[in-house]
DNA sequence: ACAAAATGTCAAGTATGCATTGCAAAAAGA
DNA sequence: TCTTTTTGCAATGCATACTTGACATTTTGT
């Protein structure tokens, strides 16, 4: 196993910048409280079409909002 | 009433820019033959993680190569 | 025309995203 | 402090992404 891929993001600061509770952003995109709440704690990666849909709800580029980091 | 979003993709275009067939593809982002091609053909959303390292692969932005669509 | 490479697709199985319910702790506001 | 809002976390279940293997059809190259 040489580079193993990980799926991060910065969710909870770009939430916090439009003010938006997890329930709320939730709401907008069309999931659940708790889907948000595990996405954004990295418990698990999101579809691509939920990630879009959380970019277009804070406004920002998807690869402003997640990234691949490098594991050793 | 549901106004429904349609997860959409320009894979295949993309892939052709670059010159490189499904099966090379799915080498370089450590999927197989099928999964390249389910997703090219919009059988299914990929993960974020999966869509991200397509578009490293093909040298492309996110928004350039995934998008959604409203249909009724 | 022929062979090889590329693509479509299908079935069955595994892995994981996401919903739902519920409870507890932490944060925010009065 | 007291109360409300927000967040974390866990179990169960369904939906769907992804794998493996196999076969048919189309495309490409000689």
């Amino acid at each position: 196993m040489a580079t193993e891929q990980i799926f991060k993001n910065r969710l909870k600061v770009a939430r916090a910048e439009k003010d938006l509770s997890q329930d709320e952003l939730a709401r907008l995109v069309g999931v659940t409280r708790q889907t948000i709440g595990a996405v954004e704690t990295g418990q698990y990666c999101p579809s691509a079409r939920l990630a879009l849909s959380i970019c277009h709800a804070l406004g920002k580029k998807f690869e402003e909002l997640f990234y691949l980091e490098e594991s050793k």
